[in-house]
DNA sequence: GTGAAAGCGCTAACAG
DNA sequence: CTGTTAGCGCTTTCAC
């Protein structure tokens, strides 16, 4: 890091602001801090001091006295390779995942004025420099978002005792605190659904089968077509890519081609497959009915619209949020997980 | 007795290390902080006593005294409303752009060890807060992308005297440092292109006429193909969202059924434009050309692939973060401005 | 209910 | 080349 001149004139400290309002610094802290015992008369007078002087509290000075930064990272992070010419994070923001996560992040924080910090982890080096940089005190604690199930990264959190949620089940347990949804819950609801419309060769495109996620929607899917009375459900799997679908959509039309349903297990997929029925000649979803899963912007953006199964992204982003203000707020604090139930959202595809 | 929480052991500081590697605070100080002037062999004990007591520094210190934080704000700003159920960042990530522009920051910033804070500012109360964010010192200065021509917060940078950059030239001229795009030079290469695929009855998408980008790009076009002999250029305006290219092309295609040709001022808008010129009956490209502009993503989750106009997105970002970080480095470094040139990226569908 | 004073951990003169 | 010293601006006991 750089050393340089300060780039902004001094701004006043609370110093100037106790000598405006006649007061000690101590008593203009506790009325910054909102703490009672100060005469309303000279909570009043501080006031008019502050706004005079156009104080605004140091962070720093504040945060090396109180062991706090008041604010949180947002760390996105896999488990795979980063190549100098296509970079992780360029990739990352294609699927409309992370915008949503985003979103439910910054819809929380804001309001309580703080900003989160946008960190990217991928390899072992960029790891341990996310690390580090909360060990410096750069925040206070980090909202997790793997792209891949193996990720390293909550574990290392729970070792270096940095407060942390996640989102989705590690895997392997691990003591964090996580939110998820009932995907398996999802995948009946698009199961019934296909069923309800009198679907009867039914097959799937699976995400990654690695990822928990991926197969609770599978699995949850197969159970219950079977309890329908469909023990065999064909199945292509994907990477919740939308080429994946793609290719996914082809392989299932070459070796199916008498389907009458598909449930993808995500939107970005359903995207990329929709063209590939219609090349095929099927029409959506009068030959094929179509059920994605995660109501993202991918289902809205599709034609025809897709009958897809609610993920409430951006809620269960702003429970992370709070669960991770809850345990750098209490550092004993229990961890816990939250579980979302999805909702099936019928527009044109089925 | 009471059960007080397990030990924290608090993390070591300076002087734990000066006291284990033999020496004062300051030598320590210098050899993290690379100042010459140290022994060699003596930095080599400090390097060890910093390894033994797994010492990181404590940025909250460092930053109260250097006036520094080390680190920037990302912020997206707009100039419109924002409703509590649809609020201003749940779409913005909807545009592949914002993805590239975090990307271009971040691919910039990590080998720094830095991160970059992401700040959403829509109205005038977040505008107000991002900039008592930055006054107290959050973060050093600003990227700053505006989805709107008319935002006021890069005026409201300028006057608080806070180091920021932006994406695209405003509107009317105020001394801040800028990239963009030779907008018109695309243009031209989207029109020498169709007309070199031998069109004839051409016609434009624009984006919204109160952003000079939009602007540049149609007024681009028309001029380059009135050089071509073809002074009138119907044109529908869009709003740069896939929904607005749909409905966009639908209007281009009642009023104009026998054009052979389209340029579309983004690959979003051409996204939702593809399929309406399928469901007329147009193959694409052979009874209309598609040329798009940005190569975004969008440009190749299309089908038939975009033909379109590169913009370095990326590449734009990281310039904006370099003179971000050369602004913070030297305050009364004169503005400038980076115009970067497009290309013409031939893919399937012109 | 208010003020005085002691640092938080670090960098940056200034001596030596 | 290295150590000493003086704060950066704030919160927080502890007296009054």
């Amino acid at each position: 890091m750089s050393l340089g001149r300060p780039p902004v004139p001094a701004s006043p400290t609370l110093e100037d602001v106790a000598r405006a309002a006649g007061v000690s610094r101590a008593t203009v802290s506790r009325v910054i801090n909102g703490i009672r015992n100060v005469d309303p008369a000279i909570q009043e007078t501080v006031r008019q001091a502050i706004a005079a002087t156009g104080y605004v509290p140091n962070r720093a000075a504040r945060s090396l006295v109180t062991r706090r930064t008041g604010s949180i990272a947002l760390v996105v992070s896999g488990a795979g390779e980063e190549s100098e010419e296509n970079p992780f994070h360029s990739q990352v923001f294609a699927d409309p995942f992370f915008g949503r996560v985003a979103s439910g992040v910054v819809g929380f924080l804001r309001p309580r004025g703080i900003h989160p910090t946008l960190m990217f982890a991928e390899t072992d080096e960029t790891r341990a420099q996310a690390i580090a940089y909360l060990r410096q005190g750069n925040a206070d604690g980090a909202i997790l978002v793997s792209t891949e199930a193996r990720d390293p990264l909550p574990r290392l959190m729970v070792e270096a005792s940095l407060p942390a949620v996640l989102f989705a089940r590690p895997p392997e347990p691990i003591p964090i605190s996580y939110v998820d949804l009932a995907h398996r819950t999802g995948a009946k609801l698009a199961a019934d659904h296909l069923i309800a419309r009198g679907r009867r060769r039914v097959a799937t495109i699976a995400g990654p089968l690695d990822v928990p996620a991926a197969q609770d929607r599978l699995s949850g899917f197969r159970d219950a077509m079977a309890a329908h009375g469909h023990p065999y459900i064909p199945c292509a799997e994907g990477d919740f890519t939308l080429a994946s679908g793609e290719a996914a959509m082809e392989r299932l039309m070459a070796e199916h081609p008498g389907i009458d349903g598909v449930f993808i297990a995500n939107d970005l997929m359903a995207q990329g497959a929709l063209p590939v029925l219609r090349n095929h000649g099927r029409r959506v979803p009068e030959d094929v009915a179509v059920v994605g899963f995660d109501d993202s912007s991918a289902a809205t953006a599709s034609r025809p619209l897709l009958t897809t199964i609610r993920h409430p992204v951006e809620d269960m982003a702003a429970e992370m949020t709070r669960l991770l203000l809850a345990h750098v707020d209490d550092p004993d604090r229990a961890v816990t997980s939250v579980i979302f139930e999805p909702s099936l959202v019928v527009r044109d595809s089925a």
